[in-house]
DNA sequence: AAGCTCAGCAACCGCGGCCCG
DNA sequence: TCGGGCCGCGGTTGCTGAGCT
């Protein structure tokens, strides 16, 4: 409902640069009563400014874990992936980089690194290039693509080893991401097909119906049935088997990230003549973002092998989702997979491959 | 040396959301 | 439930100093 500006009300309120009393003034007062009630503040410490004025200057100047100069690589880079995501939330952006104020972090990227971006021919609104850069990229997937609908990979054993698998769910995550990013540029892998069982999941996640590259929370949440949804896709050893693309990738509706998932192999015990491999897919409900391969579901028989997909696991982790998370926990699920330093994910990867900061020096 | 331009940055402003009576 | 007060955020403004002519 906004409010009147406080600083119009208070008539002879001072405005412009802090002075140096001005400022041992409200330091000296914050440092023995603390800070709040930023409108009462000027009051009680003896200063003709109004209590927004206060509340910024200490803020974003006198505040004593505030760090200054210049920053370093690592901050950039973290600023470049931070802004690809949530854009200008700036305090959002702030929140990853201890010491520095929101207000130092937009202007740094309106001054200096919005200025890089150009140079390097990179949208600082989009951080999509404005030449074809992604070039590399789009080679690999145009070759994944490529593999796939000439059915290299299904008459291959390369798919026979699960780690091969996990390999190639990753390759779909990042073609799908790519396709997401620049749809007319990368070839859809639609034609691929596969003899193998897939049941299609009795899976709700096609309801899905966010536009958006992020989607709004509450538009996600709420969405899925409220308890997961499981189905095994049971697999002869001996035969060709390839987890159809549809099956993982319907769940998308165009332009939607996928959301937080895992990847990770129980009993590997495949190729052996005789056994079957379970791979384990399980669909989690609620979190809006993914087709929500994750598994908890025991398996009976130890002679097979499976693939569990689950959060919990290690392997292939997507930022968006964790095992309870509702859509409104989207945004954080991103901060929280960019804080984990020891997230060996291929979004991580991915990231450090396609951030312009992944070349030393080239900032 | 003076004037001009521009980049950098501190501070301001208005709005939205939350809290509480 | 409503409305006022407060805080925090993001966009914008304007001051300052450096560099150039």
């Amino acid at each position: 409902m906004g409010r009147s500006p406080c600083c119009d009300q208070d008539k002879g309120v001072k405005k412009g640069p802090w002075m140096p009393e001005e400022d041992e003034k409200l330091t000296a007062y914050i440092n023995n009563n603390g800070y709040g009630k930023w409108r009462s503040i000027p009051q009680l410490a003896g200063l003709n400014r109004c209590g927004k004025s206060c509340r910024l200057r200490w803020m974003n100047y006198l505040r004593p874990d505030i760090r200054r100069g210049e920053f370093s690589d690592e901050e950039e880079s973290t600023i470049v992936r931070l802004h690809a995501l949530l854009g200008n939330k700036w305090s959002k952006i702030a929140s990853h980089l201890p010491g520095r104020t929101d207000n130092e972090i937009k202007n740094y990227w309106n001054t200096h690194m919005r200025k890089k971006m150009l140079q390097m021919g990179i949208d600082p609104i989009t951080h999509e290039p404005k030449t074809n850069d992604l070039s590399p990229i789009l080679d690999v997937s145009q070759m994944l693509a490529a593999a796939i609908s000439n059915g290299q990979f299904g008459n291959s054993n390369l798919l026979n080893n699960n780690t091969a698998l996990e390999d190639l769910l990753k390759l779909q995550l990042i073609h799908k991401m790519l396709q997401i990013i620049t749809p007319k540029a990368i070839p859809s892998i639609n034609s691929f097909t596969t003899n193998s069982l897939n049941p299609k999941p009795e899976l709700v996640v096609n309801s899905f119906n966010t536009k958006s590259v992020n989607p709004k929370p509450e538009q996600a949440a709420g969405q899925l049935n409220a308890s997961d949804q499981h189905v095994i896709i049971n697999q002869s050893a001996n035969e060709d088997f390839m987890p159809s693309f549809e099956n993982i990738w319907d769940g998308f509706e165009d332009n939607q990230l996928p959301g937080l998932v895992t990847v990770s192999q129980k009993n590997l015990n495949s190729g052996k003549p005789g056994t079957s491999t379970t791979t384990e897919v399980n669909y989690q409900a609620g979190t809006g973002m993914m087709p929500s391969y994750y598994g908890d579901q025991v398996r009976e028989n130890p002679s097979t092998d499976s693939i569990s997909i689950s959060p919990e696991t290690s392997g292939l982790n997507y930022p968006g989702t964790t095992q309870h998370s509702t859509g409104s926990d989207v945004l954080e699920d991103w901060e929280k997979f960019l804080d984990d330093e020891t997230s060996d994910s291929c979004w991580k990867s991915f990231l450090d491959l396609t951030s312009p900061t992944s070349s030393p020096g080239q900032w």
